[in-house]
DNA sequence: TCAATATGCAACCAAAAGGTTGCTTTTATT
DNA sequence: AATAAAAGCAACCTTTTGGTTGCATATTGA
């Protein structure tokens, strides 16, 4: 029926995606690397490093709560953000499964040649 | 001098990035998929389950071999495109750093709140 | 209440991304 | 030699991205 051959990379694969998309830019991984220590912090303490404008950054953050990777929560006149290890624990779980795939693929292909089958390239 | 707080995610940063990036479009995943297979495969064939024109897909074959994800050597009338796993590994290294960094400031959250220390939010 | 701080909203812009079509070139096949 | 197959090249188009500036709004704090 449905073409699955392989594995079961194929369901993960649209929603890792957008994870990987939102991690795809330098800014926004160096604004995950700030909020992996686990608090929150406002936008302004987020621009602090940065040449950017806060909008910049801010749209930054949009993104990567569009994938999930960040909360945001109001307080008082600041907004907070926090991160979400979850997205990021998934696509780990992707590129796992991907280097596994890889890797039984080398060693049938290995062992394939070591019985001395017919030439492979 | 240069603000090197927290862990040394941040060299590997710069680099890992583009391959996030790479990765960051369902297209292009599936081609790894495909690869991951540890096998060579032409354009056309990678084309095969798709909607979109070859041109489309060798755009996108590009865009991994910019970010090192594939190599392609030409072999008489077709080109053959195989996995390089290593950039691939690396932002899966990446991706752990993160993970445990995040880990380690959660413990250490804990064990403040644990010791009864003023609010914390 | 007034001023400062923190953010949101919106318009705008240039460049890049994703895709298409049409044509050429190279290599196989018969 | 003629045809078919595989890929490359280039122009073109539309949408998205990444960034800016300017102004409005909400919340503190003196």
């Amino acid at each position: 029926m449905s073409p699955r051959r392989r594995g079961d990379l194929e369901p993960a694969r649209r929603t890792s995606a957008p994870v990987f998309a939102a991690l795809g830019d330098d800014t926004r991984l160096s604004l995950v690397a700030k909020l992996s220590d686990g608090q929150r912090h406002s936008i302004t303490r987020l621009c602090l490093g940065s040449a950017l404008t806060r909008q910049a950054i801010t749209k930054h953050l949009r993104v990567l709560e569009g994938a999930r990777i960040v909360r945001s929560v109001r307080s008082g006149r600041e907004s907070l953000f926090e991160l979400d290890p979850a997205p990021i624990r998934q696509v780990r779980t992707y590129i796992d499964s991907v280097s596994e795939q890889w890797d039984r693929a080398l060693s049938r292909l290995k062992s394939f040649v070591e019985d001395g089958a017919p030439g492979q390239g």
